[in-house]
DNA sequence: TACAGTAGAGAACGAACGTTCTCTAGGCAA
DNA sequence: TTGCCTAGAGAACGTTCGTTCTCTACTGTA
């Protein structure tokens, strides 16, 4: 049993390797067993498809953001402080050799517009990004509006990155991002 | 020579609709033969492979783009209002039914991992889009480092658009942009 | 009418892929 | 040791897809 969530982890994490560096479609299922070092077998008694298979390295990105998040704003104090915490935890993952923009923005692109369970999960991870922001735009006081235009500059900074294949995008929205506050705190202590 | 322009226009348009919606990998080239109403013969005579198609396809959406956001900002007077103008074609964009976020970030994602020419166009095409928000943002009189701050409020409202299916993101996006162009001008004039 | 050339329809080919099946070797109980 | 079960290696199967080939019908010309 344990064994078997083990060798899970070990495919889910390999299949991640792959389908992140070179799309899903273009990554057959005997790469990944080669990649996890497991049997043909083996593969297709942990995950029936590999549709299910897609889904749980989904899944198991989603938890891998919300635990680098959750890391970065531990560092901060302020509310607003955490908030400007999502950006350099970005330039960090920019930084990093064979960043290759956002998986979920990638596999809805890829997968979207035919697998719905694909666009399902995307949506809920983005989803849940939202509402993360939204508590910590609450908790510094400013109008609930702020919310969405920072997620904005999280969500195209990953994707400028990703294409212009430089981290600078990272700073650009981490200024912005201090700025909106700002000046959305202005206009609330102004009332 | 017109008849084969014809045709090609003819055939890229097809493309585009199919690839747009489903994404390319899962697009046959039967599919676009269909859609095209032409024989595969013809296909073949046309576009030497489908990578050749897929480029063309992208520099067709490129030329799209960029006669879009002309047209809407001959609207516009001045130059923030012609910055502000891109919002407001994102805004009738994400409208339209069978939006599907940005052909060129969906394609990045799908076949920048394994296409270079792929991730060149699309680089390219994103590349024009942050010189033309430089060079409005140059007329206003605002620093430079306002531009890839507009333009990453752009880039964040198309995949927040595509993937939440709410064309809400255009009026934030919108809205946090005049925010952050007052400021800018604003510390401008103060220096 | 006879014929050459062209283009369409779609069959055919070869490769790749997701998935399943077969064969074999090794471990373990009796 | 003998027999049984498991699991790995990878062959095999059925399908899909990109690309090419074949056959047929039609057009225009002499």
């Amino acid at each position: 049993m344990t064994d078997e969530s083990q060798l899970r982890r070990q495919v889910v994490e390999a299949a991640d390797r792959l389908f992140y560096a070179h799309g899903v479609q273009a990554v057959g299922m005997d790469a990944v067993r080669a990649e996890a070092k497991v049997s043909l077998k083996r593969l297709y008694s942990l995950f029936a498809s590999k549709d299910d298979l897609v889904i749980e390295v989904l899944r198991f990105r989603s938890r891998q953001w919300d635990t680098g998040i959750a890391a970065t704003a531990e560092g901060a104090r302020t509310p607003r402080e955490k908030l400007l915490a999502v950006y350099d935890f970005l330039g960090l993952w920019f930084e990093q050799d064979g960043f290759r923009g956002c998986a979920f923005i990638n596999s809805f692109g890829e997968l979207g517009g035919v697998s719905p369970r694909v666009a399902e999960v995307v949506r809920r991870q983005k989803a849940d990004f939202q509402r993360y922001v939204a508590d910590l735009v609450a908790q510094t006081g400013a109008p609930p509006s702020l919310a969405p235009q920072l997620a904005l500059l999280a969500e195209g900074a990953q994707t400028t990155a990703a294409i212009a294949g430089d981290s600078a995008a990272a700073a650009d929205a981490r200024r912005a991002a201090e700025t909106l506050i700002d000046a959305a705190l202005a206009a609330g202590a102004a009332r």
